[in-house]
This record gives C-alpha cells, sequence and structure tokens, in this order.
DNA sequence: TTAAACACTCACATTGATGTGAAGGTCAAG
DNA sequence: CTTGACCTTCACATCAATGTGAGTGTTTAA
C-alpha cells in the first residue's frame, strides 16, 4: 500500500510517516516512480508508534524498542548486548513509573466525578421534593 | 520557602517553576522584595505537575484537571460546570488509553527480557558444560 | 489529453517544554 | 563595603513532534 493509505487507516498523517522513517522507526520499500510501498504490517508497527509516542516516549527511545516488540522475537535474542539490556530495564521501569502516576491521577479524577456526580444527583432529587 | 529551595526539594528547575506560574499551575505569594514564597503545600503540587507533565499530559490539561485533585474537594464541588465534566471524562478516558497502552509495551519488553535472559543462562549451562 | 488526486523532496513555521544568559536588585557574611 | 549567593524579568535558543506550502513528477479516470 501506498503512504496516503497507511496513513489513513492509521490516523497518521502523511508528514508524520515520512518523519517516523527519516527518525528510524519504519522503514519502506520505494516503487519504480520512488514512491513509497508499505506492506500490511506496517499498519500494527505504526499504531504501535503513535502509542508509545502518545505515552509520551521520544522517537530515539522508541527506536531502541520497536525490534524488540515484535512478537517472533527469538531469531534477535541472540545479539542483544548487555547495554542494550540494561536500556531496556530502565525502560521498563520508567515505564511502570508512568502508569503509576497515571492510574493515580487517573483515581482521582474518577474519585473526583464520583462525587460530584452523586451531589448532582442527591440536589436533583431534593430539587424534585420541594 | 522561596524558589531555590523548592526547586530543590522537588527537583524541577527554578525556571520551570516560573514556566508553572506563568501557566497557571501554581500561585505563589510575593516578599516585599519581589520574592517568590512558597508553603509547603506546594512541594507536594509540583510534585504532582511533574508527574502529570512527565505522564504526557500538556499544561493547559493539568490546569483544569488540578483544582480536581485536591483531597479536600468537596469544596468545590457546586460550580462545576457540565462541560467542565465532560472534560474529566474525556481526560479520564485518553487516561485509560495511555494507561493501557504503556502497560502493553511495558510487558512486551518484559516478555523480551524473560526470554533473552533464559536463553543467556541457557547458553552459559551449555558452556559450562562443554 | 487534460484534470484531479496522489506522490516526492525541501524548507520554513509553530507549539510546548525546557535551557541559558544578560542585566540588575537583595541580602548575609567577611 | 564588597563579594557571593540568592532573587527578579526578559529574551533568545533548542529539541521533538507536527503543520503547511511550494515546486514538481505520476497515476487515474473522465
Amino acid at each position: 500500500m501506498r503512504i496516503g493509505e497507511l496513513a489513513e487507516r492509521t490516523g497518521v498523517s502523511r508528514r508524520l510517516l515520512r518523519y517516523y522513517e527519516e527518525q528510524g522507526l519504519i522503514t519502506s520499500s520505494r516503487a519504480l516512480n520512488g514512491y513509497r510501498e508499505y506492506k500490511e504490517s506496517h499498519v500494527d508497527v505504526v499504531l504501535q508508534i503513535k502509542g508509545l509516542l502518545d505515552a509520551g516516549l521520544p522517537t530515539r527511545i522508541i527506536q531502541q524498542l520497536l525490534p524488540c516488540l515484535d512478537k517472533p522475537q527469538t531469531i534477535y535474542v541472540p545479539n542483544v548486548t548487555p547495554e542494550m539490556i540494561v536500556t531496556l530495564q530502565c525502560e521498563q521501569a520508567r515505564l511502570s513509573e508512568r502508569i503509576e502516576s497515571l492510574t493515580r491521577n487517573r483515581d482521582a479524577i474518577a474519585d473526583y466525578l464520583d462525587t460530584v456526580l452523586s451531589v448532582k444527583s442527591a440536589n436533583a432529587k431534593s430539587r424534585a421534593t420541594s
């Protein structure tokens, strides 16, 4: 598929798809006319990138992460450097921190909404009986 | 306390503290000489802001969120607009999405590390017996 | 064959979160 | 009274993620 379709199917602009490629997050083959050609699998990869980016990870980290997040991963196992392992462990820890922080805040919002909404419904009742 | 101490205790640069104030995330009183004065409670608020920012939320959202994340919140309940509730619900959903995405990816990293490390230890054993 | 839709590269603009530095005021200690 | 460590504002710089547009080539379909 070409860039337009990929953009449409992922919700990521053409501009950004080219940017991701420039940043080494995705690759593409080129047709004879120079157009980028993508495979089905790119859809998922782009969505994953989108998710990570949206989660606040910078592209250079994502670039390191991506090769490890593939499903049939066993092939890549042997040539992993110890530094890479350390990087991943750090990143894993950072992700956990983020998750915790986000969860805390989401729960706080939830609590707040609960309170607000219960008060509102109580008010509605008291208005009904007055 | 003054800005230097707050910076040190929160790990947020003076520059950023002023920026947060400019963005309406925190307030400060001024001493006679014009110096900013902060209270103990600012430490927690700044840490919370840091967490949210680090979690990828933009300041303008944090600004809307903050008043709702206070503990003694019941006072503020009455004057909440319906739009605000909608905003919060949206933001809550977005947070959940982020959390999901982050969790998925963290688990993928964990799986990868597990695989890598188990292979490594297997290799170590086979080297030992050869 | 021409127009519309799509692709390409290149480059400049913007936004948000930061850093950095200049020019100057305040205050405490020597 | 001076020096050093604070503080102030202001402004310019940077970086990553994006947008936007110009200028040009390609494919598609009327």
